[in-house]
DNA sequence: ACAGTTTCTTACTCATGAGTATCATATCTA
DNA sequence: TAGATATGATACTCATGAGTAAGAAACTGT
């Protein structure tokens, strides 16, 4: 290997292949963010392509289909959320203090880019077969969270209620966030989150000192 | 007038009007159903029209644009909100009591057909004028709900904290109902609005005897 | 009977945008 | 130097669906 090697103008294998997966990388984020801002269905693969100073085809030459597109959007945000409710899941404590940890990795995803997309995205605009997985991978997520309120509903750290319908009020208030959180405001993704979620575990009624713990 | 006037096959200018009327309400309730079932953007007119056995020209006779249709759904939707919260704002009272029955109201119309709507249309599907009237409508209920959180937290029967945030998070998670709610299952308009309501304004966390008032 | 109005249909136009066929170019391997 | 492979552009096809033009049929008032 002579010096030269490491400035050359022609890249070693592996380097094809990383800058191949980074312009694939780069074709989603272009892409998420129009979903986001535009609507799936309002988005143009031209318009994409041309943000990207690209052709069209050019996006066909690393995806198979708009909806694939799509659908590599919401599965990376279903699954971050996911991966943190089953990690926490596993942790042990009381009910109450791992559904706000939980929760709150919900928030945060709910502000950022794929996240967002899951929210924004309805089913309609899927095929029929992304639609399946796109629903499994949301009632996984949905079921874990209903499995920790009820654990914490078992042990007292959290107010007995319907689990489903506690479920769909908490996780509805946060998916909200995908819709009116602006990235380029005063407010930061943690601030937010934090904020919400604190809304949601202690609810609106005033509390009264010292009646917080048993 | 002869007592075969009230049967006759020939109608009044009135019953005609009333009948001219009718048709256009049968539109906007296909229209909104099949909006809510499929997407607007997925919503064809000719499958509304067919709907309804007639062709799509028919419905240009009772509607300007298609637009024209989404805008009347959701402004039918945000103005029985808006109208229930300047009516539970004028009450007096502690502002948790009126938040309450400002939420119950809200939540039970974000079960019914208008008030899906309102929820399932995204800004970018409507024409920068309807926008514009829709974001509007929207402010002032938001801004509504804010002040009776506001009152609230200044007469002590809200928990203090950031209004904005509780706004939206509050209404989120009622918003949300109006994504996965179903008529036709099992739990009712009045026990989901009552349930979510409740989990939003006593929160997660268990009350202890005793602690409820002052 | 006749002119006008209401209601609705048939048969279009036209823009948009997903997806493709085909070719060009450059790099890699042998 | 001769294929083989990777990457991209040009120039299409094709379905869909909003909106319209023109007219038919029924009813209204004169």
């Amino acid at each position: 290997m002579t010096s030269q090697a490491a400035c050359s103008p022609w890249l070693k294998p592996e380097e094809r292949k990383r800058e191949r997966n980074e312009k694939r990388e780069a074709v989603l984020s272009a892409a998420v963010k129009s979903f986001n801002e535009q609507g799936f269905r309002a988005t143009s693969l031209d318009d994409v392509a041309a943000s990207l100073n690209v052709t069209k085809p050019t996006i066909y030459y690393y995806f198979k289909t708009k909806d694939d597109i799509l659908f590599e959007c919401v599965r990376r945000g279903l699954e971050g959320i996911r991966d943190a409710a089953e990690a926490v899941e596993a942790t042990n404590g009381a009910g109450m203090d791992r559904l706000r940890a939980l929760l709150n990795d919900y928030a945060v995803t709910m502000t950022k880019d794929f996240g967002m997309c899951v929210i924004r995205t309805s089913d309609h605009e899927l095929t029929p077969e992304s639609r399946t997985k796109f629903r499994g991978l949301k009632r996984e997520i949905d079921e874990t969270i209903r499995r920790v309120i009820e654990d914490g509903m078992a042990d007292g750290s959290i107010a007995r209620g319907d689990a489903r319908i506690a479920t769909f009020t908490v996780t509805g208030a946060l998916n909200w966030i995908a819709k009116w959180f602006d990235p380029s405001g005063p407010l930061s993704s943690e601030d937010v989150a934090a904020a919400a979620v604190e809304t949601l575990m202690a609810g609106l009624a005033p509390r009264h000192a010292g009646t917080e713990t048993d």
